[in-house]
DNA sequence: GAGTGGTCTAGACCACCCG
DNA sequence: GGGTGGTCTAGACCACTCG
């Protein structure tokens, strides 16, 4: 099915419609070759009667809602990561607006890092499969030399259910299937972080100890890959702790370090969280980068 | 006297213009009013023969010089922070460009928080005297209950030489005379933040102890206000530590207790660093909040 | 009602990439 | 040479704010 067809609606083409099509604007940039009539919706306390049609519709700029129709090809699944986009004058045409309008759409998603564009080949999908998304969660840098990816070693990864503090952080219920993984990543050889994952059972069928240790590279590259979820956002909370005997011992360091604590959740399309990682940082050697601006 | 007889560069014009001024393009929108020539810079290897004036000039797209010229305004306190800048129309005939590209100019400033936009009253230059700034540089939120601003008890505040370390982040020479400052910030009564600060002597000259205790509110608010030097973006370096006894006995904790600890590096316009932080901040009832995108 | 930023359009040309 | 994103323009109308 085209995607001409959905319900876009230009507000400013409701509103002036409703008194009279002056001269002036282009307007009705989407009814045009639409099967489905454009739903108009009253946009504020401009005029006066107004055909509406649905309740408490939405309401947006035009060039959101063509944002919102590009989100949902990428959630679907209709260009997958590493894939190129139509062109911006090919989804002005299936979506019958300006390409300025569809190029602001595709701007925003640029800077949110759903798409990345480049000139004269065109716009493809993000993909955690690249160099440059690689640092994109990882702060975790050496205090001297270049950022590098730490080597990983996975200590345990099995299927159980999620204990309430895991459900609530996941939008899970208490109790459902959640795959465990647990792991050591060393720089140089130097064991430097031990961390817990939590995964959903439900996407992550499957995933077991052996593909995960013949993966090289970023898990979430593994993860967008082989089980169609995307990492979008993160949202972390860091924290001061001393190490416990389990850390000491396999980071080996003395009882008592002092470790970095982080606990993040990562968010797929929709905000919809579908990750726990809980880990523990030495940071004798290395230190969390943050740039505030 | 009026910017509009800076050397803008319209790069496409450029090019077009040593070939022959077809009808297409709109084209020199620079040279019109301006006092001083439009100076012509090849662009790549397009065509041939150029009038090449400069040796090795600028070469960016006019929103991006438009950019540049606003931030130098901006940055010589021509509008000063909380204050309303003209409008696009105005700059835009200032500029002899188009309002779209003052626009575009204008979007990345606001991007990047050096100004912020209000429909309907305006463009105004940032400040940090806003509810929203507060929290732009301070990251350490309550794990309980709605974030809010510490108080502030300072310890220290004297006149010294810069040592090594602290002229190498600040790029100073050692030895240059720097305020260091030493602060504890209470959250609800509860130490929590043992901070010291580091300024340039030179740029902060006058600040003493009885006008850091008076003024109320982020001190980047005082600053920017009293010393009209606005921060706009900053670096940080996080590690977990333990508490020596200095921090212990400020922050009323034991010895050996695990605290994170902070280096940051601000800078102001033209990335220049005007303020090293070094914090050590409890986490036992806060944590360091973290977005990654 | 006048002024401001916000949205949308249409059309031109550029820089870049590839076959 | 033809296609892509990137820049620039001109002009329209909208939403918002204030006097």
């Amino acid at each position: 099915m085209n995607p001409a067809s959905s319900n876009l609606t230009n507000n400013a083409t409701a509103a002036s419609g409703a008194v009279s099509p002056t001269a002036g604007a282009p307007a009705t940039p989407v009814a045009a070759a639409a099967s489905t009539p454009v739903t108009a919706v009253a946009s504020s306390n401009t005029t006066t009667a107004m055909p509406v049609a649905s309740a408490a519709p939405t309401f947006s700029p035009l060039y959101q809602q063509i944002k919102a129709l590009i989100t949902q090809s990428l959630q679907s699944g209709e260009w997958k990561p590493g894939e190129l986009i139509p062109s911006e004058v090919e989804l002005a045409g299936r979506f019958k607006v300006s390409q300025g309008t569809v190029r602001k759409a595709i701007d925003e998603l640029a800077a949110e890092n759903l798409v990345m564009r480049r000139q004269g080949k065109g716009t493809f999908v993000s993909t955690h499969h690249e160099a440059r998304a690689h640092f994109r969660f990882l702060r975790l840098v050496p205090d001297e030399g270049v950022p590098h990816y730490p080597e990983s070693k996975f200590i345990e990864v099995k299927r159980v259910r999620a204990p309430a503090d895991v459900a609530r952080l996941m939008d899970l219920k208490s109790g459902d299937a959640v795959i465990f993984i647990k792991r050591v990543q060393y720089f140089d050889g130097v064991p430097t972080i031990v961390e817990e994952l939590w995964l959903p059972g439900l996407i992550f069928k499957g995933l077991t100890a052996e593909r995960l240790v013949e993966y090289k590279g970023p898990m979430y590259g593994l993860f967008e890959t082989e089980f169609g979820t995307r990492m979008i956002r993160a949202s972390e909370q860091i924290r001061a702790v001393c190490a416990d005997a389990g850390a000491a011992q396999l980071l080996n360091i003395d009882l008592g370090t002092p470790l970095l604590s982080s606990e993040r959740v990562s968010f797929t399309y929709g905000d919809k969280p579908v990750e726990l990682r809980r880990g523990l940082y030495l940071t004798s050697r290395h230190h969390y980068q943050n740039e505030l601006s």
